[in-house]
DNA sequence: ACCTGAACACCGTTCAAGT
DNA sequence: ACCTGAACACCGTTCAAGT
């Protein structure tokens, strides 16, 4: 709404595009096409622009994702955690979870670039706190911080590929055909679940493998 | 060696491409500069071929990758397993990281398509099995791989990333300018730790992790 | 059967120019 | 300051044609 522009210019109409509608419209595009629905010269079309007029708003498609970081990470909720260290450890790696989960296009650029949005660095400092008052030494509730991250990285980054693939629902899926065809003898446990695979594998099991690995990393102090 | 001509073809020179040298000169590729040095017109290139050359013998690019994923597999050693069912399932979860640590492209192919080389699947055999025998059920067991890959692949695909963007060094990391900058009132714990950030989290702790999560898996009996 | 050339519909980004 | 157009160096893939 205060949109009047912050240069002094003496001269020109108003630039039409800014950072601000440059990100509004990335996240458009973003929630309804994914990762690969976002490209510089889309987002331009999308802006009835081109796609240099988006350079003048934006180092490179790097710094774009960046920003789009920051945006969702500054919308993030902020809840007490409980009191109890493993309690506490527990939880904030289930935020940090869902807090990816609404959008995982963020995840493919987290770990494409190791980086954590300022904003959303509260979640491991509750990681680390908490492990360390669970007994841990700093080195080892770092170690246990970044075991979480990568199980809950993981996991992400797979279920969005998975999702991606069976919305795209092209083949009979590789992987169905291989279990199929799996030979009892040299297989037996993989054969015998080999029909209920596809659902077992959907399950969502985040919470109780969570408190698993943090019981385990909890169990060596 | 053997390579006379499938075809009985009355006709014409010897084919000059197969699957076969398409599989390696992708691997060389691979091997000398990564997943992003492989497309299907650079793979032509390098074979003095044309792209439409080598859709004659592989149906497409992902057809590529699975092909190159198969042949992977077929070259890993497949040791003997220890007899205790919880070593043996720390030791298939280690196998399962080490077999892929050393080709870390396959990583962003099985992310991407959640499919299992053939070749392969003992290891997941392996590792339910163990599972089951340390007293899970078989769902219990298949919800315990997945736990085990996710963490994996979360670690293996962060590494790679890691590693292609220090290798790169373009810009002064941008997570180490955070770190830089973080309060020590909001943030004690990760400001404490700031200067050793970079070095703790470039150890390799993925076999302690590994059985901590085993552990913490085992605990649910 | 095996390969080529031209084409289609895309990318990210640079450079020189316009207002 | 802000935007445009043309260009460069790429993608995966289809289609029609050559031998």
């Amino acid at each position: 709404m205060h949109s009047g522009p912050k240069h002094t210019g003496r001269t020109g109409r108003p630039p039409r595009l800014s950072q601000e509608t440059i990100i509004f419209a990335a996240q458009d595009l973003l929630a309804a096409e994914g990762t690969r629905g976002l490209s510089m010269r889309r987002l331009a079309r999308e802006l009835d622009s081109t796609p240099m007029a988006l350079y003048h708003h934006v180092r490179d498609k790097d710094d774009l994702l960046l920003l789009l970081l920051e945006e969702h990470a500054r919308t993030i909720p902020r809840p007490a955690l409980p009191e109890d260290p493993r309690d506490r450890m527990i939880t904030a790696g289930q935020l940090l979870h869902d807090v990816l989960a609404g959008c995982p296009w963020i995840v493919e650029v987290l770990a494409s670039d190791d980086l954590m949005a300022k904003s959303a660095l509260w979640i491991v400092e509750a990681i680390v706190d908490s492990a360390v008052e669970c007994g841990l030494s700093p080195e080892g509730a770092v170690d246990a911080y970044r075991a979480i991250w990568y199980y809950t990285a993981g996991e992400l980054l797979i279920r969005v590929s998975r999702e991606r693939r069976t919305a795209e629902a092209s083949r009979p899926s590789h992987r169905d055909q291989t279990f199929a065809t799996l030979s009892p003898d040299a297989y037996p446990r993989l054969s015998s679940l080999a029909g209920q695979w596809p659902e077992l594998t959907r399950r969502d099991t985040h919470r109780q493998s969570l408190e698993a690995l943090v019981d385990g990393l909890l169990a060596r102090v």
